[in-house]
DNA sequence: GCCGTTTTCGGCCCGACTGTTTTCAGTCG
């Protein structure tokens, strides 16, 4: 079993030992489990093996000896019992907004409910209210739950649910009674899916913030109304929360609800062995009910002897120890970018003109792109046929010699076949300057033979990079089987870089991958995949994921200049 | 279930809101 499969059965568990009212610790420590092995890259067969998951701090003898058992057998016997014993549909429920194990296990123990259908039906005939701890507000707050899992999934992709918080934090923004207010939560911290919108606000005036919230127009329905914290289901289907604060609580308040909840575990645990309290209000010494003052979070990192961390990396994988020891990277930012790789245009499926894609890009300050276009397998895409490509390149020489200070590099996205051979032979590759290879069709092949594919594909010296390395869709496809390891061990090899395809769709490489690959040596390019000039800024994407997985400018080639990366990815040759 | 520069036992982050309750349990983040 690989990490995924270990990680899900561990989560497995913790579901299960909540549903039997096991020591809430003890849930945790399964949950955390869970996600330690699930962030955990490189081979867990070989940890078990030699004995060391116990080294690891969450995993005790107990969890290491299930791990292994896990790993080895695909179950741990000591809870196939009780799995058994628990109805599948039973564990659904728990996906109802509202309705958490304690709730569950009455209905499913004491009234005989194992199903969403069973409990939609008894609140409709109101035969729930009565029983302890139900009441009439309980059943309807069940049917709304029940309705929205029913219309809404409950993720969202990171530019659906920032362009929705961004509509709504611009018309709070506005009010009188905010003096400060940003987004806050997994979309501040950039994740790639994104459950709900936290926003927060600094003011004197919490009830009327409130007031103005839940009447807000992007309001659907109101799920929570309260004197300094309110939650909503907007219109688009995203469900935002909104908390009000004073201005001196604020920076605390940030923290906090910026998370993720590990990290800031994390930051209470350290807090508490430096003598304080530390919760949204402030950070409060001993018994003092007066907070420390802070200005910002920065001062408050400091209170606690660490950097400033940002919040891209407060995913608790290591960045409070590397904060104490100043060790934190230097991380990305936008501008070290300096050209635009992996943009498509309408020679195959994109919509602009291959001047329009490099105006776009010179206009927001880039040096180059590389034009990298469809080979003629992606039928669907309008591939290019060899003739195709001459003409391409002869309107790229022309535009060349009228562009000053900016350049467009000739590239190509060339399909790896299904048996892992070209689309191109060498002849055409050679007169390309940048190769891209990427999957795009037989997405089912076996895991060993679509990692062979891929090695095959990329060990073409003209082969520069590899794009989309999992071919995920975000909430939409899941990834391709494939031994990723052995695929980021085998580009370091050839000297091949690891494609960050920035839209926002994809996010392929995941973050998670990224310091792995970096230790490994490999080097990365952030490219917006565009389909169009606006997809362009798609960059900014990556540019995140990049900062969640702890890299710098050093690890990607589009922070070097064209003739610097030309000369760079021409050694392969 | 984990963990230890106060501890190998007794802790384990902390608070808002809701509904069903006359003081609190459940849920959520």
């Amino acid at each position: 079993m690989d990490n995924h499969q270990i990680a899900r059965a561990l989560e497995e568990i913790a579901t299960l030992l909540e549903l039997t009212d096991e020591n809430a610790f003890k849930v945790r420590a399964y949950h955390n489990a869970a996600r330690i092995v699930e962030s955990l890259r490189g081979d867990i067969g070989e940890l078990i093996e030699r004995d060391e998951l116990v080294k690891m701090k969450g995993i005790g003898r107990a969890l290491a000896d299930h791990i292994a058992e896990i790993g080895r057998t695909g179950k741990l016997a000591e809870y196939e019992k009780m799995r058994a014993s628990v109805p599948p549909d039973v564990i659904q429920m728990l996906l109802i907004p509202g309705v958490g194990p304690k709730k569950v296990r009455y209905l499913w123990k004491k009234c005989g409910i194992k199903s969403i259908g069973e409990l939609e039906l008894l609140c409709q005939r109101h035969m729930l209210a009565g029983e302890p701890g139900f009441g009439a507000k309980t059943e309807e707050k069940i049917l709304a739950g029940i309705g929205m899992l029913r219309r809404f999934s409950g993720s969202h992709r990171l530019d659906e649910a920032l362009s929705a918080a961004l509509d709504v934090h611009k018309g709070m923004r506005r009010w009188p009674e905010v003096i400060r207010s940003e987004i806050g939560g997994s979309i501040r911290r950039r994740k790639e899916v994104i459950h709900d919108v936290d926003i927060l606000v600094a003011t004197e005036k919490p009830e009327k913030v409130m007031e103005r919230f839940v009447a807000m127009p992007q309001v659907q329905q109101v799920i929570q109304h309260g004197g300094t914290k309110s939650e909503v289901m907007l219109k688009s289907g995203i469900q935002c929360d909104l908390r009000a604060v004073s201005e001196e609580q604020y920076p605390f308040a940030l923290h906090y609800f910026t998370g993720s909840k590990e990290h800031n575990v994390d930051m209470r645990g350290r807090a508490k062995s430096k003598g304080y309290k530390l919760n949204e209000y402030g950070l409060f010494k001993g018994a003092a009910k007066k907070s420390a003052r802070c200005e910002d979070e920065a001062a408050l990192f400091r209170m606690l002897g660490l950097d400033f961390i940002p919040p891209e990396l407060r995913e608790n994988m290591g960045e409070t120890e590397a904060a104490a020891k100043h060790a934190l990277p230097k991380l990305l930012e936008t501008r070290d970018l300096r050209g635009v790789p992996h943009v498509h245009s309408n020679y195959t499926d994109g919509e602009g003109t291959i001047a329009e894609m490099a105006d776009v890009a010179r206009s927001l300050g880039y040096k180059y792109i590389v034009l990298a276009d469809h080979s003629q397998a992606v039928r669907i895409a309008g591939g290019m046929k060899p003739a195709d490509v001459r003409r391409q390149h002869k309107e790229i020489d022309a535009l060349n010699r009228k562009l000053k200070g900016f350049r467009v590099i000739k590239g190509v996205e060339v399909d790896i076949l299904a048996d892992g051979t070209l689309d191109f032979d060498d002849k055409i590759l050679s007169s390309f300057e940048f190769v891209i290879a990427a999957i795009h069709s037989h997405f089912g092949q076996p895991e060993d033979e679509m990692t062979q594919r891929i090695i095959r594909g990329i060990s073409n010296p003209f082969v520069n990079v590899l794009a989309h390395p999992t071919g995920r869709l975000l909430l939409a496809r899941e990834p391709y089987a494939v031994d990723l390891r052995l695929v980021i061990d085998a580009a370091v090899k050839q000297g091949v870089a690891l494609e960050i395809n920035s839209h926002p769709q994809r996010l392929d490489l995941d973050w998670r991958w990224c310091k792995y690959a970096k230790d490994k040596g490999a080097r990365m390019i952030i490219d917006p995949d565009a389909h169009s000039a606006d997809e362009i800024q798609y960059v900014e994407f990556g540019v995140w994921v990049a900062r969640k997985g702890w890299l710098e400018k050093g690890d990607i080639l589009n922070c070097l200049d064209a003739d610097q990366l030309l000369a760079r990815v021409n050694r392969r040759k």
